[in-house]
DNA sequence: CATTACCGTAAGCCCTCACTAACATACTGC
DNA sequence: GCAGTATGTTAGTGAGGGCTTACGGTAATG
């Protein structure tokens, strides 16, 4: 399920989406008109985002209103936040806050 | 380059090699051997972390090290951050906090 | 009932991706 | 140079994903 979402996520689309929906419930029709896809494609990334839960749905006529469900979204979010916990060590968390600080890296960032 | 990088991590395996990267460095063999899949595979894996610069690789005679680059991974969990307050409005989450607070949200306050 | 608006679904195309098998490369020691 | 170790790279495969076109289904309206 959080696995799902994450992978959701990860779609530029998708989290277009999801921003366009922060603060405003919209029919599908209206979130379509924001992009450049078709429609349908659009469609297709809303039963994504809602079989993960990342939205609901609400019919009102026959327009679908879609809602963020911000408490999956917490759940993701707080996910990621162990991932970071567990990849990133507090000593490398560290060491990059305080290179950040200082702005002169020592060992080149960008060499290519 | 963030973009990819977060498409990087959508996948679980690349996860599970920088969760295993968190605190020590190792070499590309050691790493394959903690998982089933081939050595080939796992290197398609590094090399995609490290094309969007999650790790970095040194040399080290015939062996590769490898190990994770905090401040790549720093800023993709800032552009998350930043995600999740473009997403999710003050209100919902302040409404999730409450709802996770309680320990038991039961009954949705939606109309319907 | 017919029409219109709104929306999801199915099929097909094309591209990407994770994986395996085979080959190529780089370094070490004899 | 030759053999062995450690690793990257390539070709090929099967599965999945995003997109479009075409179609089907439901609700409001006359």
């Amino acid at each position: 399920m959080i696995e799902e979402a994450l992978r959701a996520i990860a779609e530029p689309r998708r989290r277009d989406i999801l921003r366009l929906l922060h603060d405003n419930e919209l029919a599908a029709g209206d979130i379509a008109s924001h992009f450049e896809v078709t429609r349908p494609a659009i469609s297709q990334h809303l039963k994504v985002l809602a079989d993960c839960q990342l939205v609901e749905v609400r019919r009102q006529g026959t327009r679908r209103i879609y809602r963020i469900r911000p408490d999956t979204m917490s759940e993701l979010r707080q996910y990621m936040e162990q991932f970071w916990q567990d990849s990133l060590s507090r000593l490398a968390e560290v060491a990059e806050a305080a290179e950040s600080n200082t702005g002169s890296p020592r060992s080149t960032p960008r060499g290519e």
